[in-house]
DNA sequence: CACTGTGAACACTTTCACAGCT
DNA sequence: AGCTGTGAAAGTGTTCACAGTG
């Protein structure tokens, strides 16, 4: 148990570190593949190689859950399968709500497998009067004026929003104070909640400057100022240069002035990172 | 990611670490916005309120970049801009494609933040014979079997996989043999990549579930230790939210036979968790 | 004085390596 | 013999608190 900050209750320890919640879906989608292979089955290597983890993570994880397995053979698949859904809370069924209704939304709506692992889409909700009855995924789309109807009927407790960046702090406000606890958000803004609110927040531009970021290092970078490419990201073992990386010179550090006016050259046109989707 | 090996080079070096540069654009949004409002300078505490992480960690963060504040004041608010933006190879154009032209593919493609911040999509792939020529985001999807002649033209580096589950790793293996070396995976798989290549994951159903399992940490099990939730970004508001939470009842556990049995019922009527999008 | 920059303490996560069970 | 479960070590990330500086 190593060094309990305060004192955790001896009790069977519910405490579970956050990095193996994060990762309990992952072999919880290895497993439900493998139980549909009817493998009854599997070592912590071979899971560990179907959810791309090493396996003493996966051991160790486990071992949070409780002793599951069986020395010398393995996990027993379908008895995992329920201990991690039950882990997780899919044993029972989560009504969700999806708010903004574009590319997004529609795109979510559809998403299949959703349904199938006790989510439930219970509305779309939008605030384009336009879009009020439409049917989408089967489903018509009802207007935000219901909002906290929709909510409270349905005994809602997580929400998705996929509006413009510009509506979801009010959005997410509404959608706590009619009962939502959890957000899932697909807007481009940090939402400033109440404690005891959980929001996870998904950013396609995020996600791609990270990527740029580490896409640098191995395009060019071999000399000068920046200093070697220290972390040694990875071998190029397969060439990294394939890929001819646009070779646009970065811009020299300058003055301050002129540093400043450079970055203000690149103020989009669009305000700042605007909507995932338009409606 | 990375194996990081044996000895690190102790000079003082380059390497920022990863949770740093996660947040770097979380930084870089902040700024914009205050760049347009032509806020000139910001305290660290101003800005990490704006960012919703909490100062000390941002000063920390900044350190890794160099010394860009001015003791007393604050930060250049244009001359930060552009060093983040510098330093996460965002003065440069970055060609993307995106492959799978269904729901979400779309979504992206008309995803405004991508222009403006340096990215630039420079083709949308899809299998389906039928879209090819169709315009989508104002652009002609073409079809898969150009996807080499179109990365090494555009010199594409980057790919985004939209496509559904079972296509991703394929899609992923022809990407990085035309040259690409990063991919965001929206596709509900474990991509396997060679060393070299970076690959970051976009999953709905896993925020959802961990969204579930902290859910269920609220509904019940008030008795036990675990109070404190994920995390604490912001500033305590009000304690409000009081939402009436699910409050179904776990089953409990079971013997193996019957747990197994409760767990194979579960078994969904799609196979894996399918794709984000059909198409 | 106000605010940055940073060493040092602390907390969390991953990895190692092996004891212990089947 | 084979594989799990887990202490202990190593590595990473966060927070504290204050020295240093404009």
């Amino acid at each position: 148990m190593a060094t309990g900050r305060t004192h955790r209750p001896a009790t069977r320890s519910r405490g579970i570190p956050e990095a193996t919640v994060a990762r309990l879906p992952l072999y919880l989608r290895a497993l439900t593949a493998l139980s549909e292979r009817s493998v009854p089955t599997v070592s912590s290597e071979e899971l560990a190689a179907a959810a791309g983890v090493n396996s003493a993570k996966l051991r160790k994880d486990f071992s949070y859950l409780g002793s599951y397995g069986t020395r010398g053979v393995g996990y027993d698949v379908e008895y995992l399968v329920y201990q991690i859904s039950r882990e997780l809370g899919l044993t029972q069924d989560w009504p969700v709500v999806i708010v903004g209704i574009g590319n997004l939304g529609a795109a979510l709506a559809n998403y299949g497998g959703f349904a199938s692992r006790g989510f439930r889409v219970a509305a779309l909700i939008d605030a384009d009067p336009a879009m009020a009855g439409k049917p989408v995924a089967g489903m018509p789309v009802q207007h935000t004026d219901d909002l906290e109807k929709i909510i409270e009927e349905n005994g809602v407790s997580i929400g998705v929003i996929a509006t413009p960046a510009g509506a979801a702090q009010q959005v997410s406000e509404r959608l706590i104070a009619a009962g939502v606890t959890s957000i899932l958000n697909f807007a481009p803004t940090v939402l400033s909640v109440p404690e005891g609110v959980d929001v996870r927040k998904v950013d396609l531009s995020i996600e791609l400057q990270i990527l740029a970021f580490h896409e640098q290092r191995k395009a060019g970078e071999g000399s000068g100022g920046a200093g070697a490419d220290v972390d040694a990201d990875t071998e190029p073992g397969a060439d990294a240069a394939a890929g001819a990386a646009p070779v646009a010179a970065v811009e020299p550090p300058a003055g301050r002035a002129a540093a400043a006016a450079a970055a203000a050259r690149k103020g989009g046109p669009e305000g700042d990172v605007p909507a995932v989707m338009p409606a």
